[in-house]
DNA sequence: TGTACATCAGTGAACGCGCGTTCACTGATGTAC
DNA sequence: TGTACATCAGTGAACGCGCGTTCACTGATGTAC
């Protein structure tokens, strides 16, 4: 490999100096870049001009490869939802494979629960980025929002609902908008633990917060 | 009264034109603004140059008044807390004083959980500005967050599981920190409703998953 | 294999925007005598 | 009751900031012959 043969391993968000004219792969440095932004700051953070400076390219550079600075956010938005979904899938894979049907979907369905939070907690900049402001995450999604499965985040907690109604543990006439009660739970603990009175609370109680609420949820579903 | 008497009645947020040199109750005229801002598009709203625009006034006339921007901020927030707990106790009004005392603590509940999402659902710049981002409603708060009645909103929940718990209707080992699972369980559906998935949802709809989402709630704590 | 050329990724300079905030000021008001 | 004066609420002008975005450009790259 030569030096000035296309640098496509300077992928990275790194600002190194470049030895090509050409950046070899700009759109992966920038969104890279605005990631970065996202898991520190939250959505506001990623902003355009930053991503270049990190990138080492001209603020306008950026326009080669994304419409404007909303393309830019959405394009963080998803690589921020998929790692939600990752972190569920993650969870996931935990559960034990012993036990009845009807204890393995109930563990299902919390491990997802759990891999929200933990996710909200761990990247609290993405969380935000994901499902901070204005965000929707259908049924028929934007694949760059799933995880390694390829299922997003609410996929998984469908899933897992229909695992519930499956093993019959969950009554069919209570399985529409479920999802919803399920998501709500976590999604306000979530952000009750980063922004709202329970930030700064020690870890270990909000373990245990946790677990007290996807017992809740289980047993009010 | 003359036309040079302070117009005192001038504290609207209107721009209406001042007769006088002195303005009467900027103070009160800039928070007004603000409020106004924060109804219209949440805490970013909150503009300061918009509200000295509002009231009539030069940019840094606000100075006067407000140490900064974030000063002027802190108190549209603290004036959306006290609404929201005005809220909450406009449906503890209609809780009926027949029934045990176990109904009717299970009904308070219920009212302050519904007083929060009907805030959020009518009320939507002001729940951001109140309960969007960074926020803390502590159990010994600035009292101008308290609603007619004094307290605030986290006041209003814990009184309602104080109730419940002296109606034998939850085992008082279970009290400790319900605050939190029952505040995050509605706090997530008010912010799903308002920015996620759930936006645009029928109102009718919305109601249902809301009276669902209560009784999840109170069948798990 | 070498050369001419079209493509288009990144450059350099500049723009308008609205913001929060600071400065030295002016003039209406209330008070002390 | 009238007058001098201190107070301080609101003025007018200006600042630096960083942003997103547009313009005409330059020069490395890959391809057609």
């Amino acid at each position: 490999m030569t030096v000035t043969t296309r640098n496509k391993a300077a992928s990275s968000s790194a600002p190194t100096a470049r030895t090509t004219y050409r950046h070899g792969d700009l759109h992966r440095a920038l969104l890279d870049a605005g990631i970065e932004l996202a898991r520190q700051g939250g959505p506001d953070a990623v902003v355009l001009r930053e991503a270049t400076r990190r990138a080492g390219v001209a603020p306008n550079a950026a326009y080669r490869h994304f419409a404007n600075r909303d393309d830019l956010l959405g394009a963080v938005r998803a690589a921020a939802v998929a790692a939600a979904a990752r972190s569920m899938e993650a969870e996931l894979t935990q559960v034990p494979t012993t036990g009845t049907p009807t204890e393995q979907a109930h563990a299902k369905v919390r491990a997802v629960g759990a891999g929200y939070l933990r996710f909200a907690h761990a990247e609290t900049g993405l969380f935000r980025t994901a499902f901070g402001g204005r965000f929707t995450v259908q049924q028929n999604p934007d694949p760059a929002m799933g995880g390694a499965t390829g299922l997003n985040p609410f996929q998984h907690l469908s899933a897992a609902l229909d695992d519930l109604v499956a093993a019959g543990a969950l009554p069919p006439a209570r399985r529409p908008g479920a999802e919803y009660l399920a998501w709500s739970t976590v999604h306000g603990m979530a952000l009750l633990a980063i922004d709202g009175p329970l930030r700064g609370t020690p870890q270990q109680m909000l373990d245990l917060l946790s677990q007290r609420l996807l017992d809740m949820v289980e047993r009010g579903l």
